[in-house]
DNA sequence: AGGAATTTTTTCCAATGAGAAAATTTCCGT
DNA sequence: ACGGAAATTTTCTCATTGGAAAAAATTCCT
């Protein structure tokens, strides 16, 4: 009868995501149903991607999980489930040494965020080592936490920071950052990917 | 037969996006038909909100307009002018008030940016108002700058952060943010288009 | 205006989705 | 292992969708 397509994997794919969104919620199907309104043997079938859904069970299932629609089609890959949450208690990052940084990254376990946030810690220091600047694609945030940051733009005046200051600019503009004062600065920077 | 609901209004409401996403492109409903694979009179019917498509439909529908699915839901964005630098000091934001919180936009001056930072104080207070949950698309990053935050989100339970602890979900799952010291507490969030 | 071509809507029927309830499986504690 | 409760899947039936073709409406000529 059913004929394996390219819709068939997308509609499993699809069931895949509702039952990971009910299932990390720790709802059983009679739960779902409940907050959906829709009947327990429809969810257990779009689950499992033998039915296809109707736009508007679609938009009640929706509902019952308290997301917008769409969540379910955000192609932000396989890996951040959509409805995912992701909690960092302070010094739980994954640390990151250099002999002029210290970076804590946050988050690295949730795999295609839109968003890379990191903590930095500048080192303070007299005379900088000759640092490259750094080029990537995407655009970049800073905001500065304590301390004081000089920021380096290629083809640009430094630029100096104190607590509070942000900045904000395409990342492919050769730059580099160094703590400023006496002491250590500590940054935040949020990166996108290219 | 049908009783008028919500539903069909929502059901109306996509049928004029695609319409509007095919006039758009001065398609027919045979071409559209052709792009897509669906039955003309499948589409026109869609189209009017007369029938509900099925999710493999939608999908199918989706890539006859060469969109993501999730077109068919968000609203779009552009460009970031590639090596644009913006700077802002400390209290130069763009002041947002409400009753509950004081949100400071940053960068508003930068269309199209793929991240919208913004500084935020929760003002503390005992008991909070009857706050909606706030969904859209994207993904956000939220940090704890001073005092302590009660995180809500729909269906789970309240999660409470301190100072330097931080967050990443997604922004379609419903989301409120409340202070939870005496004080006011400060964050910094970091939101992305859908 | 009139008529032909194009576009959209309607009709009809086969295919598929949706829900109630029964059957099965999974998950417990004992 | 066993029994029972809870969760999930299957079954059955009815309602709705989806597509081919016919009917109606619109557009575009002369």
């Amino acid at each position: 009868m059913n004929i394996p397509s390219p819709i068939d994997t997308q509609r499993e794919k699809f069931g895949r995501r509702v039952r990971a969104l009910r299932t990390e919620r720790g709802w059983t199907l009679q739960e779902l149903s409940e907050r959906s309104g829709l009947a327990i043997s429809t969810i257990s079938k779009a689950e499992r991607g033998i039915i296809a859904l109707t736009y508007d069970r679609l938009s009640l299932l929706a509902n019952g999980f308290g997301v917008d629609m769409s969540a379910f089609f955000s192609d932000s890959g396989e890996s951040f489930v959509p409805g995912s949450v992701a909690v960092a208690r302070k010094g739980e990052f994954e640390r990151q040494e250099t002999p002029n940084y210290v970076y804590e990254m946050l988050f690295t376990e949730v795999w295609n965020k839109s968003m890379r946030p990191m903590m930095g810690t500048l080192k303070a220091r007299e005379r900088h080592e000759f640092d490259e600047f750094v080029r990537h694609g995407g655009q970049e945030f800073l905001t500065v936490l304590e301390g004081a940051v000089t920021v380096h733009l290629e083809g640009r005046a430094p630029i100096r920071l104190g607590v509070g200051d942000s900045m904000y600019f395409d990342s492919a503009v050769g730059h580099l950052y160094a703590s400023d004062g006496e002491r250590d600065a500590r940054i935040l920077v949020v990166c996108t990917p290219a």
